[in-house]
DNA sequence: AAATAAATGATAATCGGTCTCATTTACCTT
DNA sequence: AAGGTAAATGAGACCGATTATCATTTATTT
């Protein structure tokens, strides 16, 4: 589900808002997040971009993407396969991720149950929680199919 | 809570078991983990390392910290810091890790109830379960003092 | 259109982690 | 207890992801 033309014109008005300039790498890459969904690497991001904005450097990727982990607009993720991923922030869906080790497919999960557990965790810890993250890995339908076949 | 001499001396069985030598190196990592507490880095494991064995490589370091989580007698964290953290896996001592973002310490909590939500989890996407990692990050008591203190 | 500070691209540098290979060592076997 | 053997080690090259530097370009303000 990507985000409406009107979305992407809030995220670039929320960026220039704060002061930062819209620029062209930096406008390419909200739309590409934006119409794609998925958790791409910054390495992901870049041949995207590149496509569009052939000089676009792999510095700019990084650089943009720490400003718009910064301001709230994505979040970054950590897959296990030493490098991150983004999302765009979509306000309102909190979600976790289910990661297949047999073929690296992302399915998103959201656990409303668990978020309740939050509170207890900051009364039995006196920690002030901002954020958490919650990965489960294990097999997808598919490839735990292809497991069995083979015989564990 | 230190593992004893006993304990301690399961782990070296459990490695030539498998076969495994127990070399210098391995066996100081191993005593390293049991007797400190805490969730080093490789890098903080081989200081504390070349104390005792001067000569002791970093590369070792990584293929025993491999080796040990493959025998499952450590568990490897990501604690957002772009290095891996290490811990010993005390049997039945399933937890999980609440990082200060202004001190870098490391709380840990159990959450039975989420461990349930697990099932849940399965039956929803179809995915098997192999492993999950949750981290929740924000201010420890004092550095949440400290942040008020200072006017948000 | 000119002025200005921010952003970019090329490139070097850093850093965690892996690989290679000659040398050493634990653990059999005698 | 010495000798044989494969596994483990240490030194250093290597790699891929990310960050830093700096001269040039560009989005915005005038
Ligand atoms: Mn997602
Ligand atoms: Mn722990
Ligand atoms: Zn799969
Ligand atoms: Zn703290």
């Amino acid at each position: 589900m990507p985000l409406t033309a009107e979305a992407i014109q809030k995220l670039k008005e929320k960026m220039k808002g704060k002061g930062f300039k819209l620029t062209g790498p930096r406008r390419k890459i909200l739309e590409y997040l934006a119409e794609n969904d998925g958790h791409p690497s910054a390495q992901e991001i870049h041949a995207a971009i590149r496509q569009m904005l052939p000089g676009t450097g792999m510095a700019t990727i990084y650089r943009t993407m720490d400003l718009l982990a910064r301001l709230g607009l994505v979040r970054a993720l950590v897959l296990n396969d030493n490098r991150l991923h983004y999302e765009i922030d979509r306000d309102g869906d909190h979600h976790h991720h289910l990661i297949c080790t047999g073929c690296r497919r992302v399915e998103e999960f959201a656990s409303c149950t668990f978020e309740h557990l939050i509170g207890d965790i900051e009364s039995a810890t006196r920690f002030v929680v901002k954020r958490h993250d919650l990965e489960a890995y294990g097999l997808c339908p598919d490839c735990a199919h292809k497991a069995r076949c083979a015989g564990e």
